[in-house]
DNA sequence: GACACCATAGGACAGTCGTCCTAATTGTCG
DNA sequence: CGACAATTAGGACGACTGTCCTATGGTGTC
């Protein structure tokens, strides 16, 4: 297995504190603290704030091409890979009551900072709306493909929100079912994915 | 006219300020300059970030809870009502697509931060979400009518954190006529108003 | 004119921020 | 072992933070 180097405990631990303290509020001496390291060896690998910060944003896009790769590679139809998606609210729950989607969040922190970084950020969005759209293309609506995962990508987004606001896990489930039932509504035009 | 006085300038500009740059990146130097007084003279108004916060989440609370007294004063009809509240998005698309819903955003900060007064802003939420389940009631839909409004909240919120991520203008009038065209597939069993 | 009081200005305070430098340590290779 | 690069620790730097103090300006009342 690959060891893990100090580079990556650090990007590891700084995403981590990023997605539960937010971007501005986390200092480099929480990080350092959190690696357990000098804030004098952190200078050695990170020169910048916005250098960590890109580090943990490609580090996310690689976590979610991966996850969402190997939901491709299952070998299971394309509805059930999207409730798979939908049901990321209710795995994580714990976690979006706490502290927000982790994707939301940021993008929404690097817009008000108006953080050169906030375009990157936005691409977590992307991969999640073309794989979507991929699944919906597979089920046989390639036309209406990128409206659905929009509107999926939006729902999640919603009910992140309002989790957070209210701490009320039964809403999440309310919604996460009411997802799965707009998904059963659409007509049945599955082309074969063979 | 009431005369504004300073400490409502401040209490304005401190709003402003939390919606466009967000609360923590926000300083007192930052208000003070925005109403052009001293840090001093600042102090004497507020002595503490918290107090400020407090005063914006009131402020909030009160034009909130204004605007949609008054949508209710208005003669309209119930489901007229719910479209002002989707249409929100189009009204505000240019702010919400720079920087967020100001509601949602604070929120989402407020919760990172895990700061004292971020159940006094999830209040906002509550007036939205009271509002438009008594509109929902007036529909006939009162056993659903928490149901729906949650619904359109948590939509509003994803379109506006999507809309912030992409700047998209287009997705935000397709989604909102999404919106209205869920509403009209309601059964329409009005209680009548009188 | 004297007094009180609200409002304002300007700066002090200790602490933290991101950034940067230098010295010491560790590890690797000839 | 000696040389050299990679890695680490610790602290210095100026700027900025929220907070607080004190002195001053203006305004109205006896």
């Amino acid at each position: 297995m690959p060891e893990a180097s100090t580079h990556d405990h650090i990007v590891a631990a700084a995403d981590d504190l990023f997605y539960r303290r937010g971007f501005d509020a986390t200092s480099f001496a929480d990080i350092a603290a959190a690696v357990s390291i000098s804030r004098g060896n952190f200078y050695y690998h990170f020169k910048t704030k916005d250098e960590i910060l890109d580090a943990v944003i490609h580090r996310r896009l690689g976590k979610t091409r991966a996850m969402l790769a190997a939901w491709e590679d299952d070998g299971a139809d394309p509805k059930a890979r999207i409730i798979s998606f939908i049901e990321i609210l209710i795995r994580n729950r714990a976690d979006i009551m706490a502290h927000g989607c982790p994707v939301g969040t940021l993008c929404a922190e690097l817009a008000k900072l108006d953080h050169a970084a906030k375009a990157d950020a936005a691409k977590l969005f992307t991969l999640f709306r073309e794989w979507l759209a991929r699944q919906f293309t597979a089920l046989g609506h390639a036309v209406e493909a990128d409206s659905h995962a929009m509107y999926l990508l939006a729902m999640s987004q919603g009910v992140a929100s309002l989790a957070t606001a209210f701490r009320d896990e039964a809403f999440i489930r309310q919604e996460v079912s009411r997802m799965r039932d707009w998904l059963e509504t659409l007509p049945t035009l599955e082309t074969g994915v063979h």
